[in-house]
DNA sequence: TAGAATCATATTGTAGACAATATTGTTGAA
DNA sequence: TTCAACAATATTGTCTACAATATGATTCTA
């Protein structure tokens, strides 16, 4: 009841979500070129290597991965739609800019579909992935105390536990609008705002009372409580965004706020 | 504070929100070919031209709309983006199949999406923003009184009031989730079940309350009345699809529930 | 006759070359 | 010195041709 394929991107995603460690998946050998450079290049801005607003530049991508510009076009296409690159007709692509309108947008968004996605799986889960999803934190507990500074990973396994709970939501088109595009744009914003602090031990606490919720068959609480639990991250991030877009008004300086 | 623009494809679909009677843009003369068969290709998609499930054929689209492969399969590759046609390597591209199974899925991410629209549009709507839902509202029920038979026009009629609606919720990206993809499935839908009832009276009483709480600032109210309503049309459009997809069964036939 | 293997055909995937447009640098005049 | 017009360059958009794969028909064997 759990997990949903139906087009050729599934599988590598559900992958994703449930192996922890490799933060991207090295994914289809098979496929085409298009397909490969896709990844690659996903990879690339996701990761950070090409810089928000860089310059996508067709004869240069071709001659780094070894193809034709057509299927790197066709793979530039395909960036567009999941919004990490922007395209204008005879000017070209650009990785997309992040910015703090943009972040409020996603974030709200993505309140809206996993609250939906955990309130769907309050009423589908079973007993077993319940258990799944706590055997899962218990994972999480111990990175935590084992490796107390490395947040990197800690952030990674929280991408982990909304992943299961979207694929638990059994709505397919979902798990794809989530996992395929929006996550891998939150991925950009995390290079971009370098090792957040991202408040563990009070995310993991709202994580058990979210399964608590799953387990008990409340759908309507288990939507309550991811949407208040995407609002605190979404708070989080903001407050980081703040700080880092204004390096020089200090927290003394007196400035009329914007707008 | 109603209207965001800031790629390019916003004002067409902006456009036909404010203007009733095309139901789909001619758009953009200006652009790339690959654009402009886009396009078309979607418009043939949704209204019906190309019937689900129906293959796309390269060589035959290329001279049909007379332009090289190369730009067709970047169209194509936006259409996948759409999720309004499925790509499997080697073989091509297929008209999406629908079923309701998907459409259930669709409508679930609709009423969460739509749901956040109208609570944000609640927030943030101007008292002339409240003007122009009702003189809309107004040209409808105008519409259904002089012309009671075509129902056609009453829903796309419908749709303007949901573009209006997520554009007044001031989020771009909700309005492009929306609008340039969500939308575009459900007219294929609509297209499906052939002119259905689509209770005009019954939506046409869900709108004005939505507006009024919308008026009132209600937004928490905004986003429940709205979520009702698109859970309304999906039972309405279910009932439908099930009629359709059991042509053998007749409403006297005793059968066990599905699922 | 039924099934499997093989071949012919069609379609997709890719590469390379050319045309159209935008960008950049330079020159000239005010 | 600054701005505008122009030319040179680079990049994007497009087309044609070819290679690789899948599809369908045909033939051969059991």
């Amino acid at each position: 009841m759990s997990i949903i394929v139906d087009n050729n991107e599934a599988p590598k995603s559900l992958a994703v979500a449930l192996s922890p460690l490799p933060p991207l998946p090295p994914v289809a050998a098979t496929g085409t070129r298009a397909d490969s450079v896709f990844d690659l290049l996903r990879a690339s801005i996701v990761q950070g290597e090409l810089a928000p607003g860089s310059k996508i530049n067709e004869p240069q991508l071709s001659k780094l991965y070894g193809i034709s510009r057509g299927p790197l076009r066709e793979a530039i296409r395909r960036l567009e739609g999941c919004k990490l690159v922007e395209i204008k007709a005879n000017v070209g692509a650009r990785v997309v800019e992040l910015d703090i309108q943009k972040a409020i947008e996603i974030y709200e968004i993505r309140e809206a579909l996993e609250g939906l996605a955990c309130g769907l799986a309050a009423e589908r889960a079973t007993a077993s992935d319940c258990n799944q999803l706590r055997a899962l934190l218990a994972r999480h507990e111990a990175q935590i105390e084992s490796e107390d500074g490395k947040r990197y990973y800690q952030k990674e396994g929280d991408l982990d536990f909304h992943y299961l709970i979207v694929s638990l939501s059994g709505n397919t088109r979902l798990f794809n609008l989530l996992c395929d595009e929006l996550y891998h744009l939150l991925r950009l914003y995390r290079v971009q705002t370098s090792s957040q602090p991202s408040r563990p031990a009070q995310a993991f606490k709202e994580h058990h009372r979210i399964v608590d919720a799953i387990e008990e068959r409340d759908s309507v609480l288990a939507e309550l409580l991811m949407r208040r639990h995407i609002a605190s991250a979404k708070a989080t991030l903001l407050a980081q965004l703040e700080s880092d877009s204004e390096p020089g008004l200090t927290a003394a300086t007196p400035c009329i706020a914007p707008r």
